[in-house]
DNA sequence: TCTTTATCGATATAAGTATATCGTTATTCT
DNA sequence: AGAATAACGATATACTTATATCGATAAAGA
């Protein structure tokens, strides 16, 4: 099934509302609340929760642990994915110590670089290791998704890396724009896009 | 004027093929050129760079030069905005040796926290003051925006903290959803969103 | 039990964004 | 000089996403 892409993006501000309603112990939820919660509107939060499957009890809304469960199943957030993080610098020591992944379906298994500095400590209880050894790593543990936090000339060289390690995602943070062969399924993080959707909102410039 | 969101976003990354054509002296640009590099269609270039108030030359296209120049007054960037980042951890660290913010109008003047071990150390030649200055100096420096780069329980108060200092936006890299009066810009960077997306094309839910 | 109410969920409309078509134009080549 | 070409830019179309409308329904209260 398809769905839109502004939903998936949606999908974990979803979740963050329903994990915090269940940890007070709330059982109910109403569109209406998510809505007020997150600034969305009441129908826009309906239409995407119809897309998890789930179905929602008039006066009452949802079921709080049952859209939990619909809408991990939908993120494919169910089991936790492993990833390696290729750079274990000043971005990927920050990425590694952030507590939210866990909860988002991502597990970070170790950190890879190839400044011999780096290589052997441990940066938030995990391993930094020699990026040569990515490719028998990969294979072995069967790892699908590498991050990659290396400065924006090796980004491309990183990325081959991955790639021939039998790596299927990558998670880009580099401000590169990664040439890689079709199958392979890239997801940039964009931080001067962000930067300048808060500079036009300033300036009055965007809608 | 109002531009399309979509096309704020692409913005810079127009800019970074741009100045990379222009360290390498090339003159002319066409939209063909950009398109094939940012994987996308030349129509959609053609009709954003169109939008920046810039006229194209048939057979050869833009003149570099006056491309940037353009582009640059389009997302605001001639003049380099003044920032201040509170939280001075990992992320905020990151974001300190960030090397891009400079072409991207941006400009980070000093950090702050509330940690006493972190104050007044200095963090890739950013000296790392006490939140508790944040107001006087924000006034008397005329700082407008403010990037949050703390842990998550502490962004609403940190956020309430830079209203009173009179910043007009913010920049939240925590997941909080902040609270804030309707005058004050918000942009937030959503980690779990961009990972979601992942996910889900690799799973193939995406359109 | 009957009425009121809050919410869902389906259908319809509108807004926003991307793509296609095509005539125009400056350059290059013959 | 004239023809061919590559690119622009305006207009039109298609696609995607968000919002509005409204009947249906289960719960709560009179």
């Amino acid at each position: 099934m398809k769905a839109p892409l502004p939903t998936v993006k949606r999908g974990p501000n979803y979740l963050r509302v329903l994990l915090e309603y269940q940890q007070n112990g709330i059982e109910w939820i109403s569109a209406t609340d998510i809505a007020y919660r997150l600034k969305l509107t009441p129908i826009q939060v309906r239409k995407d929760l119809a897309l998890t499957g789930i179905a929602g009890t008039p006066k009452k809304g949802f079921m709080v642990d049952e859209l939990i469960i619909s809408l991990k199943e939908f993120l494919g957030w169910n089991s936790n994915t492993d990833a390696f993080l290729i750079g274990a610098g000043a971005l990927g020591s920050a990425l590694l110590g952030y507590k939210g992944f866990d909860e988002n379906g991502l597990n970070i298994v170790a950190a890879f670089d190839s400044d011999p500095l780096k290589i052997g400590s441990v940066i938030h209880g995990k391993k930094v290791l020699d990026i040569k050894k990515v490719k028998t790593l990969a294979k072995k543990m069967n790892i699908h998704i590498g991050i990659i936090t290396v400065p924006a000339e090796f980004a491309q060289s990183t990325a081959d890396t991955l790639v021939d390690a039998g790596i299927k995602g990558i998670w880009n943070f580099s401000p590169a724009k990664l040439k890689l062969p079709d199958h392979i399924i890239i997801q940039r993080e964009d931080l001067s896009s962000g930067f300048a959707v808060l500079s036009a909102k300033i300036s009055k410039l965007a809608k």
